[in-house]
DNA sequence: TCCATCTGATACCCTGAAAGCATTGATCGT
DNA sequence: ACGATCAATGCTTTCAGGGTATCAGATGGA
């Protein structure tokens, strides 16, 4: 048995007249009848009741007009899926993201991304940069929006956005009343900043800000995720230095200031070079949509 | 593309390794290999990311495994149930039966079959004796619990129950008082009984046992529907003869009483005799056996 | 009642899809 | 560098399955 003889079936079964279902079947009735015959000997089952003159189907024939209906349009289905899979119109993206990007390109690229590929099931993956960049290597995320940490070797990068660091201290703050902050005002500030194994990138930045004014950052928390951050700001043990797009809705009693010559960071869409997800590439392109507007 | 491919497909995917994969098709590798390309040109998708050394799935592979388990699950159950329902075990029987049997043979007949039958899907259907009668032999019905009307050329018959007639009246009827009741006693009597049209066997038992002793019985009202009969009965419109297993739980307001030499039908199983339905027989078996409880 | 006609089943032949065997070519570990 | 492993390719053979011709049973009209 076979869908072949399942559509041999279900041609007589629609027709009942062995002439005509052969002919739709594009053969001649000596051979549609012979694969018939097949059909119910190798079923072990009577599949019509015919004599020359009639052609009707039995219960179990009836019954098995269904379910041939079903297996041969899940069949077909099938068939076609896989060549949606292997276009890129469906299938899975696991997409990762790093919180500081959460609020500014991720929502809009995932809202564009499901509207023109509504059968690709979006996974999201919320990670620290270092973790994405494991998992871009690794395989586990087909693409991701991380900062831009320069070296990339297997990586094929779209840049998104380009993020300056604003300082977010509490309300409370001596500095609170300041209008622009630079950085020798923070030589004596406790900061609150990501491990450089968490984010290189972002740590890299804030060091570099310091440094460039000969300033060692006393840096007396380093919480991993962007989420522990704000809070600890909020409980009035430091300040931080975090992106212009994390500063809006961070909840009340907190503020923040621009910073002189503030250090920036580009976001950037990554994806492996080599990527055996199909579905990538139109996220790429949408990331490159993205970065026409938005820079 | 065919359930054959789609399993030459599924064997690569579960082994990733051609020669142990065409030996589970039970065949060698080269013509295993020509036909897993062949799969893969007739889709126009690779499925399969392999050099001589490494064999892996593609995305669109990965996906078209998942689809081409349900495909071919669902192939086995239809041409498994295909041969279940040839074999009676499964499908559908259309039964109908007279309401004067509702409360006597016909709930124990439906319970035993759906015990013994699970995956049959039982189609009850209340009817008249002759409304019962046409269904049965234009197959609209497999099976039929009525009245024994005797002639019966297509249709084979198993005797189920014998039942008795009794009265039943108001009882503030006159005749309430009397214990056992003789024909003699109701040649004055409105009495409601179905036209013979409808119960041909019932309304003729009735008959006879009238102008038996000469009477010619005063029938007042012919509603087709027992139902109907007993309502009205109920309402002082006149008496009726109905079979003993009706007279409990007509309700308050009404009593039963035996009658002399009180007519009795018999209530027979009936199918046609050349049934197409293979669920049919095991059906009528059941039926024997009440037969053999009750009678 | 007989014949024309329709329809499914059978007989026979032939083609080509697909299987087997032998071999090649590429890759990896020693 | 060499052998082992494994998928791909070339060649041959076979049989599943299609085509044509024909038979056989049923029906309906003359």
């Amino acid at each position: 048995m076979d869908t072949r003889h399942m559509r041999f079936f279900m041609a007589l079964a629609e027709t009942l007249h062995f002439g005509r279902a052969a002919e739709r079947m594009n053969m001649s009735q000596p051979p549609f009848s012979r694969q018939i015959a097949m059909i119910e000997r190798t079923l072990g089952v009577k599949l019509f009741e015919r004599n020359s003159r009639n052609v009707a189907l039995t219960p179990a024939g009836k019954h098995f007009m269904e379910d041939c209906r079903n297996v041969l349009g899940q069949f077909e289905d099938a068939c076609r899926d896989v060549r949606l899979v292997a276009s890129g119109m469906k299938g899975e993206l696991r997409f990762g993201f790093m919180m500081h990007a959460a609020h500014s390109v991720v929502p809009e690229l995932v809202q564009l991304y499901a509207k023109a590929r509504p059968d690709v099931r979006l996974v999201l993956d919320e990670r620290t940069p270092t973790e994405i960049d494991e998992m871009l290597v690794a395989g586990t995320l087909d693409a991701a929006v991380t900062f831009d940490c320069g070296y990339a070797p297997h990586l094929q990068t779209v840049l998104l956005a380009r993020e300056r660091l604003r300082i977010i201290m509490r309300e409370d703050h001596p500095l609170a009343t300041v209008g622009q902050i630079y950085p020798e005002k923070l030589r004596e500030e406790k900061v609150i900043a990501a491990p450089a194994a968490t984010a290189p990138a972002l740590r890299s930045a804030i060091n570099s800000y310091f440094s460039a004014k000969g300033i060692v950052p006393h840096v007396v928390l380093e919480p991993r995720l962007q989420h522990t951050i704000i809070q600890l700001v909020a409980k009035g043990l430091g300040v931080a230095l975090i992106p212009v797009s994390l500063c809006t809705g961070m909840g009340t009693g907190l503020i923040s200031r621009t910073l002189t010559d503030a250090p920036q960071l580009d976001v950037v869409l990554r994806a492996p070079m080599t990527t055996k997800n199909p579905a990538v590439s139109a996220f790429m392109e949408i990331g490159k949509s993205i970065q026409r507007t938005s820079l």
